[in-house]
DNA sequence: GGTTTATACTCGTGGCACGAGCATAAGGTG
DNA sequence: CACCTTATGCTCGTGCCACGAGTATAAACC
C-alpha cells in the first residue's frame, strides 16, 4: 500500500542518519566526534547531520566530559520529545511493559498478573496499556512491540501452549492508535537482546537457546534473527536429537524438547510427567546436589542439552552460544557432564576453538529487551524517519 | 586496508546502480522501462542511470522487441567490454571453470581431469587457468570465485576429505593478477544457485541439502548463505539425528551423515563399508527396484534423510527445501517412505502447509553457478563499482 | 600567555534522484 | 494517410546530501 511512486530517494536520504542513530544505540553516551570516526564521516557532515537530527527532535547534544586536549565535543542522546517505542511481554502468569527511547533505555515500566489467562482479558489489559501510553505520549509513540511465548506466523499468534491459547488476532491492540504492532516470539527476542547488548554482543552469528517447557531459540545473524517462512522458525526443540521411541506432543518423534525439560527429568526419575514442568525442574535442581538420583537425572538432561547444542554448532558455526531460562541452572548443576557432552558432540576440527557457551546476560528481561530492540529497529528505519520528518514540517527553530 | 577516510559517500552513490544491476541479473533480458517500474525510479532517473552505466561500459542497450503501443524501450544487457568473473569448481576427479558476465551468463568454459589429486598440481593447473584468463581479459576480469568440496575457514581450505587435502592456502592462485579470490564450499554455493535461479528462486529462506559422501548443505536467507563464524557453517551432516551408538569419523556420535550415504546402505545390507561410498550408493540404487534387501536399505536411508529434513524444517521454517546430489535419486527410489518420514517428523501445525521438498534445478552445475553468483555479488557491490568507475577516468564518449 | 591538539563551523562543489514538461516512436482509427 | 492514443525517452531546474578545505574555538600543556 505504501510502495507507490519514487519512495526510493525519500528513504535513501536517511541512510546515514539511520547509521548514526544505530551507532548511538550500540554505544549509548557516544560523542559526536566518535560517531563521525566510526562512520567515516567528515566533521562537516557530522555537524550537518546532527543539526538535522536535532531540529527534527531526534537527538540532543550535551557537552561531553572533557578528556584531554582539544575542543570539547558533545554527547548524543535521545531528544526529550523524540520518538518512543512501547515494548511489552506476555508471560504465563503476568505481563510487563516499558517505554523505550532511541538509545534503548527503558522507563515507565508497568506490570501486572493476569486476572484471567484467557486471551480476551489479557488483550483487554494490554489494550488499556497501549491506549494509556498513546494518550500520555501522543505522536511521540511510534510503534508497539510485543513478545509472547507463542508460535507467531505472519504477525499473528498461531498457538501459545504455555498460555493455553490457540490462534489469537492481536490487531485490535493498536486499532485505536493506528500504531504499527510488531509481534515476536519471546525466545527469538531474547536472542536478539543477547546478540545486541548481551553475552553475544558483537557476534556475527549467535545461537540463543532457552529452556522453559521445551526449548526455544534463535539463530541471530548480524543482530537479526532467522525467523523463516511467516516467522515460524526457532522451534529448535523439535529437531530429532532424542530417542526415536519417544513421542512428542508436537506430533513428531525423538524431539529434543522431550529430552531436556521437566518431563525428561521425571522420566529419568521414574516419576509421572509433571503438570508444571518448569516448577518441577526447579525442584529437582534444588535437590540434585544431595539426591543422587536427581543428580543423575539432571546430568542426563544437561548432557542431552549439550549434545544438541554441539550438533547445532556443527551445522551453523555460531561465534557464541547463549543459554537462557532453565538452561543456565541445568548446566550449572552438571557442568562436567555438560562440557563433556558438548566437546564430544563437536566435530574434531571445531574442538580447537569451540564456540563458547555463555549464560544469557539479560536474564528474565531478555524478551522485553529484545522487543525494545526490534521496535527501535522499526522506528529508526529509513521509511520511519522519513515519515517522522514529514509529520513535523516546520520543526521548532533552535534559538 | 581500504577503510580509510570518507569512503562512505563514494560507495553510497552507487546504491541505485547496484540495485539496477541486481535487477538485470534477476531478470535477464529485462527492459529499461521494466527496471524503472520495479525499482520505483522516475523515467528521468532511469535515463540518467542507464546513461551512466553505459558510459562506464557496464551495460549496453539494444532495442527491445516491440510489444503493443507506446514508444519502444530497450533491453539492458552486459556491456561487451564490461567486467567479468572467473568461476571455477574443484571436484574429486576434475575441475571446471567458466567466465561470466554481469547477467550471470557463462561462456569460455574449460574443464579437465586432475592429473594428480595432490594440492600442488591441482593448484598449478588452476593458476594457469587464472593467469590465462587474466591475459585474455585483462582489467575486465574483476574477481575469481572458487567452489571446492571442502571446509572453508576465513578464505582458506581447512580440510577437503573427498580430495584428501588438509589445510591448503589458495592465495597464490591470484598472486600474479592481484584479483580478489572468493572461496566457497560447494554445497553452500549450490544452495545459493538454487535460491537465486533454481528451484528455490524467490524464497526468503531456503534449505539446500546435498548428499555425496555425507551431507552438506546451506540455509540461504534472502539469497545469502549462512556461513557462520569463519565461514565454517553448513556441516548439517554432523547434527546428531542418528543412532548414538555409531561413531562418525568427524569425532562425534550419532551424526546424520552416517545414516544417509553409502556407508549407511552397506551397514543396512550387512556389507563392509565401501571404499567409494558414492559409487556404491549408485550401485545399490540401481538394484533397489528388483533386490528387496537393497530396496529396504534405500528406504531406510531415505527415511533417515527425510526425518532429518523435517527436523531442520521445524527449526528453521524454510519456504522450500532443495535436494542435490544423491539426495535426489535416494528420494526417488523410495518416495513413499521419504514422504511418510518427512510428514511424520514435522510438527503438527506445519503439516497443513509443509515446506515443499524439490529436486535441485541446477543439477551438477549448482556449485559452479553459485560461484558465479557470489562472484557477481562481489563485482557489483558498491565498492567494486566505485573502483571500476575510478579506473576508467574518462570513458569513451558515446557519439 | 603562547602553543598544541582535537574538534566544530562555514561554504563552495559535485553527485544523485525527482518531477514536470516536452519529444518521440510505435499501434490504432476513420 | 492523417490523426489520436499510448508508453516511453529526454531535458532541465530543484532539492538534498556528503565532501573537503579553510577557518574558528575550547580545552590542555608548557
Amino acid at each position: 500500500m505504501a510502495s507507490d511512486r519514487p519512495e526510493r530517494a525519500r528513504n535513501a536520504r536517511w541512510s546515514t542518519a539511520v547509521d548514526l542513530l544505530a551507532q548511538v544505540r550500540r554505544e549509548p553516551g557516544i560523542t559526536r566526534a566518535a560517531v563521525a570516526r566510526r562512520l567515516n564521516l567528515s566533521t562537516g557532515s557530522a555537524t550537518e547531520i546532527t543539526a538535522r537530527l536535532r531540529d527534527l527532535r531526534l537527538l540532543t547534544e550535551a557537552p561531553a566530559p572533557v578528556r584531554g586536549r582539544g575542543r570539547p565535543t558533545s554527547v548524543l542522546t535521545p531528544h526529550p520529545s523524540g520518538p518512543l517505542v512501547l515494548a511489552a511481554e506476555v508471560r504465563q502468569e503476568d505481563w510487563r511493559c516499558a517505554v523505550a527511547t532511541l538509545d534503548g533505555r527503558t522507563g515507565d515500566v508497568q506490570a501486572g498478573r493476569h486476572v484471567s489467562r484467557e486471551p480476551g482479558p489479557v488483550l483487554e489489559t494490554l489494550g488499556q496499556v497501549v491506549d494509556g501510553a498513546w494518550r500520555r505520549y501522543g505522536e511521540r509513540l511510534r510503534a508497539v512491540s510485543l513478545a509472547v511465548a507463542a508460535t507467531v506466523c505472519d504477525g499473528r499468534i498461531v498457538q501459545a501452549s504455555s498460555l493455553g491459547w490457540g490462534p489469537v488476532d492481536l490487531t485490535g491492540l493498536t486499532a485505536g492508535s493506528g500504531l504499527p504492532l510488531i509481534l515476536g516470539n519471546d525466545a527469538t527476542l531474547a536472542g536478539v537482546a543477547e546478540a545486541r547488548t548481551g553475552s553475544a554482543a558483537g557476534a556475527g552469528t549467535a545461537l540463543h537457546l532457552l529452556v522453559e517447557v521445551g526449548i526455544g531459540g534463535a539463530l541471530i545473524v548480524g543482530g537479526h534473527p532467522l525467523t523463516g517462512a511467516g516467522g515460524t522458525g526457532g522451534e529448535y526443540g523439535h529437531m530429532p536429537f532424542g530417542d526415536r521411541g519417544l513421542r512428542c506432543p508436537c506430533g513428531a518423534r525423538g524431539c529434543w524438547d522431550v529430552e531436556v525439560d521437566g518431563r525428561a527429568l521425571a522420566r529419568h526419575l521414574g516419576e509421572q510427567p509433571p503438570a508444571d514442568p518448569h516448577t518441577y525442574t526447579r525442584q529437582v535442581l534444588g535437590r540434585a546436589s544431595h539426591d543422587a538420583a536427581a543428580g543423575r537425572a539432571v546430568a542426563a538432561v544437561a548432557s542431552a542439552l549439550a549434545t544438541g547444542i554441539a550438533g547445532l554448532v556443527n551445522a551453523h558455526a555460531p561465534d557464541v552460544v547463549t543459554l537462557g531460562g532453565l538452561a543456565r541452572p541445568l548446566r550449572a548443576a552438571a557442568p562436567a557432564e555438560f562440557d563433556a557432552a558438548y566437546a564430544g558432540g563437536l566435530m574434531t576440527f571445531r574442538r580447537a576453538r569451540p564456540a563458547p557457551v555463555l549464560d544469557a546476560a539479560h536474564g528474565d528481561d531478555g524478551a522485553l529487551h529484545g522487543a525494545v530492540a526490534v521496535g527501535l529497529d522499526h522506528i529508526t528505519s529509513e521509511a520511519a524517519l522519513a515519515t517522522w520528518a514529514d509529520r513535523r514540517p516546520t520543526p521548532a527553530p533552535t534559538v
